[in-house]
DNA sequence: TATGAATGAGTCTTCATTCAT
DNA sequence: CATGAATGAAGACTCATTCAT
């Protein structure tokens, strides 16, 4: 797949004015460390339960230290959720805008498999959908920075489709929900229940996709 | 839809030996009363943050009481996620085996959507999802007697449709969750996003099954 | 002196719904130690640097029982001046209103040295004066239930005096804190300069008042 | 009034052994901003809840630059309170030896009124009052380089009215105190009261001394 | 059984102080 | 001398759990 990745992982990206230690290099890459542990300790115990003291000592910071960079823990939180996924979303909206279809939708989940569902950002959408209702703001900036994109982007391919004729059912273009929804069933699975059945996601994707594509019937 | 709806209306049923309190049947509407507050309370702030104190309050008790009831928080929430969703379980399992297809998939699904997606219930697998991870046991519990069981009999009826040439897709029977799939998607949106962007799941799951039983091109 | 002592030593009064514990007997007596002890090390080491830890010890009750009682320091602080001193005003306010207007200035000022200068109510002034600032509604409380309804009182008493010519200096009736400042000098002073130079109070307040009560030049 | 100022403003002076910083010009100015800046703080939150964060920035220098000029904070602190007043008092000592009494006495509390009271000098003895009690070393200081200076030169001029008779009452040459009490009354009222009911210290002050220069009845 | 006052371990957060640059 | 990032000790506050009544 020839996903135009931006440039970095972009776990660290900062474009916002800095707010405090971190206009130095070194600071930017203790940012990064610290959001990089907390990612870690949410993702194992939740909001709720993580403790900075753990953070700190997995980032190899002081407790006081993660102050220097975020105001408090929701903040540090939310900063993880919004700098982690947004630039996927600009690469998935980037991708190319020609060759066949399918191609195309294939590549848009393959990318999402690859560079989400398989990357420790995966937890990043696990924890958006275990704290959204506590963070409104946060469900808010996900749903429109990152759902509602990808799933435009989405649709319009899937207007094509069904103008070009390549795909029968109409009504993915209302429901383009219905063309991730494998993908989101994997996370979730793969999250809570892989070890007692492992499901192959981009197997499964590939059979979902042939039902989107099949043919139907001749006239 | 002909949901053989269990005796009861099933959130406090308890088969086990009584845990103390309730022989009598006021013990048993407290019990009922007790787990009923917490799934509101755990549903509203997470298991983390749910303060018994609350729930005592909402369920009208004092606090010392859940205790007569429930060895400790986590048993309390143990409790209401092993006891609210079997039962609709059994009654998916137990539904009638006769009849098109397309019909009976489509009654699972109404069952799931009208049983369990609108009411309360969706809480409790929201709860899953999110504290999952941090119950292992839960997860397990919750994979073997609520997921497992609703896949193989997704997977019975699928396989059934594929023999009889109901559905074209073969790859159904391997990936059942497919079938789920849309649910969840709209057990998530409705959860998160709903506000944003309404999702009518019940039409998108009418759309989902329109591809899945899409007759395939004549030979 | 015949001050009428207002019924109890006024410490543990709580005419307000009791918020939280304290129906019983046993919580009005936790509550006063509570805040009998929080007199201590508020006036030992200050607002800011007093420790609830150490208003707990002090009191002999775990730290998490002072919130029983009390929103949080704050207003672990501000009951506490709330309380302490509007009593006694009840008790000045009501002083008998016969007999030699001499007489009963002395009555006044000598209730005050006696029944505040003397006891830790002294170190609830200190706190205000020295905490004010930071509390404003402190220090108005303070100033309607304390200063003024004292100043009243007091100008009441000159006035009389100024008519029956018994108090020759009539701006005395304009500036009553006249009469009260070597009290307040007095309260500052053996707070912080007693073991340089101690300081009778009393004398030097008796010095005072055959100051205001001088007779005047003979026409 | 012809205070004989000392030289320099004051707030600075320091002839002990520059302590690390300043043998330069822009050393003790910025030994000066700091000070200046800790009274601001002190003043309006108190030593402990003073940042020296805050310090700082008014000052106009980095945090770490504080520990060039002070020890600590509470060196700081010290030494705000050492250099503030006592200039002052040299020149209340060394007020002219001559004139009527009441324009000697007149001219000392005017001196007070004018120059500490309404300057931020008073905020220098509300801190030495309010944090007295945590600063023995500093109460003492104050009590021996301020207080006592001040009331012994107001002594020797009470004896001085008592012998020449303009002064009638005796006993304020044992309480010197009884004339500066209506100042520190004024201090105080200014500090906490003044929004509710504005005090006008001098004119208060005047009345005062009417009192103390009231004429005897004759012989 | 039921209560709810009491406990105290556990965490976030602040801020004086240090120190590498 | 000056900086300001980093540290970590200290303290307010919460809340699951206990237990006397």
């Amino acid at each position: 797949m020839t996903t135009p990745k931006p440039a970095g992982t972009g776990r660290t990206r900062r474009q916002r004015a800095p707010d405090g230690a971190e206009r130095t290099e070194k600071g930017a890459a203790r940012r990064a460390a610290i959001l990089d542990a907390a990612l870690d300790e949410f993702a194992a115990r939740g909001f709720a339960s993580a403790r900075l003291d753990d953070v700190a000592r997995r980032a190899g910071v002081a407790k006081g230290t993660i102050y220097l960079y975020f105001k408090d823990k929701q903040a540090l939180f939310e900063e993880l959720v919004r700098t982690n996924l947004v630039p996927h979303i600009a690469a998935i909206e980037a991708m190319p805008a020609e060759g066949p279809l399918r191609a195309r939708v294939e590549a848009f989940a393959e990318h999402f498999v690859r560079e989400v569902l398989m990357t420790r950002r995966a937890d990043v959408i696990r924890l958006v959908l275990a704290e959204g209702p506590r963070f409104p703001a946060l469900a808010e900036f996900h749903y429109r920075e990152v759902v509602q994109r990808a799933l435009t982007a989405l649709q319009r391919l899937i207007q094509i489709g069904v103008e070009r004729g390549e795909i029968r059912h109409e009504a993915l273009a209302r429901f383009p929900q219905l063309v991730m929804a494998p993908i989101m069933m994997g996370l979730i699975w793969t999250g809570l229940f892989n070890r007692f059945a492992p499901l192959d996601v981009a197997a499964m994707m590939r059979a979902h996709l042939d039902m989107l594509f099949a043919p139907g019937r001749e006239p």
